[in-house]
RNA sequence: GGCGAGUUGGCGGAGUGGUUACGCAGCGGAUUGCAAAUCCGUGUACAGGAGUUCGAUUCUCCUACUCGCCUCCA
């Protein structure tokens, strides 16, 4: 069996994984809130433990891994959304529309994250559904003394547990001295966290030995995992900005309730846009369906993620989608002529290898030159790249140029005769321009339009 | 201020205690009307300093710089 070899963020070490129990060796990852459109870094995470899911599942069987991917539906900024559109004289209850809203957020984020190739986790649970289990494990916090209410809140007591801070590497002393922690009067300690706050008559709540209110954030995944997963599993997952507070919270309230929680802990780097954080400031913002809107196809984002190995920060940069494409479209012409596939145990230990990723792509390299068209296709199969078969936008061209190709065939017939080629460079000049490939041989010429191409642009060239 | 991660050739980006990837770009050649595509050839880089070692880019320490988190942003 393969070894896989995974860095936990709680030992600071690569170590070699083995499951509580291989045959049901189970993984959760924290998802996205849904309030809007994914942006790209949204899909970093996907796609990182979207691998980690097909290797799981192919070394100990599809059937023997389970994965739950959490949506968070309680937040202020859908409830925002949600009061907005009300306000714009949008029909039903507030309740109905905070519904509508995470309903059509969640069948995007379906949408974007299929696109980018990613397997759909077997468990994709909400946190509005998942409300009496947060409450009943509240009640037992409390009851354990770990926990306490104070008006209308019910806190988690940072005190209660010594090994608070583990996680991230921090003491709670260190943490106070920092000095940016929200002081709240009804806090014994400012480092107590919420675990459920009191809700306004005019925003969603749920009846409460505390009264009427809302969890808050970090109690779902702790209620969410227990529920499905039991009280210990094997990896808990995420962006390493949730390393701190969000998985150091969790792993405090589910220790504290007597689970056993996470054994090992990942954490994605985050993603960077021309060399700069991504953020609407800067005016580098941009979601997942904007790029696919633009034509770039999901292999395209998930390769160039998968070029950047998952503990490093990514920059995504025009540059890296163009190689992307270019490089995918060689391979898929290449396995397009084959349906046999094989992986190799080289492919499968260099994923297992902490998710090297990048190493998988430079095998499909040699693999791709050596002419290996089976390996090829088991390689990029592994990494999602070849669910449906090769995409049809790798498939020649998506854009008929069957005029253009003519129109330079015979000009470069004519020139054959005449020595005069200047229409035909005329033509192949005007083509390069919009971005198509021009390639001319004894077979005859071929052209390659580039994902996304508007073949409207060709009248001006004809 | 605290915690963490990182610094590899023109660019991207792996990896390794000694034999020094890979891709792109570049350069030379084959091929081509010219190109493209393809093929062949071509690049001893590992932030700085100290230490461990027969030997370090790879281990340890220090310094510099970059980045992230400490603000329910993955």
């Amino acid at each position: 069996m393969t070894t896989i070899g995974l860095y936990n963020t709680k030992t600071r070490r690569k170590e070699d994984f083995v499951p509580i129990s291989p045959q049901d060796v189970r993984m959760y990852v924290c998802g996205p809130t849904v309030y809007d459109r994914a942006h790209l870094g949204n899909a970093r995470p996907v796609i990182v433990f979207d691998v980690l899911y097909r290797l799981l599942r192919h070394v100990y069987g599809a059937d023997h891994v389970t994965y739950v991917r959490n949506f968070t539906d309680v937040d202020d900024r859908i409830n925002e959304t949600a009061q907005k559109r009300k306000a714009a004289g949008a029909e039903g209850s507030l309740e109905e529309l905070i519904a509508d809203r995470a309903k059509e957020t969640i069948d995007w984020y379906h949408q974007d994250m299929d696109a980018l190739g990613a397997l759909r986790p077997d468990h994709a649970p909400r946190a509005t559904a998942f409300i009496s289990q947060m409450i009943a494990m509240i009640e037992d916090l409390i009851a354990k003394g770990h926990a306490y209410a104070a008006e209308g809140h019910a806190l988690f007591a940072v005190d209660s547990y010594k090994q608070y801070g583990a996680l991230s590497g921090r003491s709670v002393d260190d943490m106070i001295a920092g000095a940016r922690v929200e002081v709240a009067p009804y806090k014994r300690n400012p480092m107590d966290f919420v675990l459920w706050k009191p809700s306004p008559d005019d925003l969603p709540g749920w009846d409460s030995p505390w009264g009427r209110g809302r969890p808050g954030w970090h109690i779902e995944c702790s209620a969410m995992a227990h529920e499905l997963l039991g009280a210990a599993f094997d990896i808990h997952g995420g962006g390493n900005d949730l390393t701190f507070p969000h998985h150091e919270n969790e792993i405090a309230q589910s220790t504290c309730a007597g689970h056993g929680f996470a054994n090992v802990w990942l954490h994605n780097e985050m993603l960077q846009v021309e060399g700069k954080k991504m953020s609407k400031s800067l005016g580098n913002f941009f979601t997942v369906r904007d790029l696919l809107d633009q034509g770039v196809p999901g292999e395209v984002i998930r390769f160039v993620f998968l070029s950047t190995h998952y503990r490093k920060p990514m920059d995504w940069t025009e540059k890296k989608r163009q190689e992307a494409e270019k490089t995918l479209r060689k391979w898929y012409e290449q396995v397009a002529g084959t349906e046999e596939s094989s992986l190799s145990d080289a492919v499968v230990t260099l994923v297992g290898d902490d998710l090297n990723t990048h190493g998988v792509l430079t095998e499909c390299h040699r693999l791709s030159a050596a002419g290996d068209l089976k390996g090829l296709r088991g390689a990029l199969g592994l990494l999602g790249l070849l669910d449906h078969g090769v995409p049809l936008w790798a498939k020649g061209s998506q854009v008929d140029l069957s005029m253009a190709e003519a129109a330079l065939s015979a000009a470069r017939a004519a020139a054959m005769q005449t020595k005069d080629f200047a229409e035909v460079d005329r033509i192949k000049t005007a083509l390069l321009a919009l971005g198509v490939e021009v390639q001319m041989s004894k077979e005859g010429v071929k052209l390659t339009a580039p994902a996304g191409f508007d073949p409207s642009e060709l009248e001006g060239v004809l």
